[in-house]
DNA sequence: GTCTAATAGTTAGTGTACTAATTGATAGGG
DNA sequence: CCCTATCAATTAGTACACTAACTATTAGAC
């Protein structure tokens, strides 16, 4: 394991777990890239969907809480989404503040369809399952240390 | 240890590494965020100023190898960089197509302030640097699999 | 009941990221 | 020597991500 003695050079780039880790996103998110092409979506899309195949409709608000996004980001994203047809934007009825976002049929579909995403992802990866587990628990404790 | 049971739903949301690399990114780069700013950063133009302080100068070609980053993306930041005045850029003298981006005085002395940074950012994250260790090597080893 | 504060989304502006096309410079083959 | 392929950087276009300002609606205080 590669050792970090931050006595020495605090600045060092290849000691900083920030650049580890924006690099790290940055080339996983390359991975799905080619995977999601053929439906026309970007990764963030594509975690609206997850969010929305577990719940659907769901507000703008509820997407951002969930998915730690800001609705300057869902807004237009959204609107996206629409646009290819996966989601419908409408008020909700009981409070017309708030967005319904639903999946449309073509929305319920493409679930069958990404199930295969993960496994290729993984399979790209070429690493152990218990090593993913790791560093997402990991992953898990910096989120909460970061809130 | 959070457990991941691929075998049961693969695309929920939480078991998601993907996704949780995204989040811990930005909230990461949030920290960064209000220690940046007092010297007109974002954090990749901080990540490009780490590399010119371990080297200067250095051609774009090298930087962007050096923090996998798209020429088309530092070239527009190294603009900005050079408008704050931490940086120079001039085209080589050996080769007219490469640019060399020298830090200058101010780009150098930046470097004494910015060496607080990490220790604020780990103490803010309030992790055991043992397991910024851990969480480092376990990047690497993504980063080195993606490629 | 009205008036104000809070809430949900949208829009505008700046700064990455990424792809593709472009410009200018260099190097090698003939 | 020239001609073409390659290379370094820039530009254009799309899509986030974040801050701040704005609009429309709702809820609460009184």
């Amino acid at each position: 394991m590669t050792s970090i003695d931050l006595s020495e050079d605090p600045l060092a780039l290849d000691r900083q777990v920030c650049f580890a880790l924006s690099v790290a996103s940055r080339s996983v998110i390359a991975i799905y890239r080619p995977l999601l092409e053929p439906f026309g979506l970007t990764h963030p899309q594509y975690l609206v969907l997850l969010a929305l195949w577990e719940r659907s409709p769901r507000s703008v608000r509820d997407l951002g809480q969930t998915l730690r996004a800001e609705p300057a980001t869902l807004s237009p994203l959204l609107k996206r989404l629409e646009a290819l047809g996966y989601v419908s934007r409408q008020r909700s009825a009981s409070d017309e503040r708030a967005l319904a976002v639903s999946l449309t049929a073509k929305g319920r579909r493409l679930r069958r369809e990404a199930e295969k995403i993960p496994y290729r992802v993984v399979e790209r990866l070429g690493m152990e399952v218990a090593e993913l587990e790791q560093l997402h628990a990991v992953l898990t404790r910096v989120i909460e240390a970061t809130r």
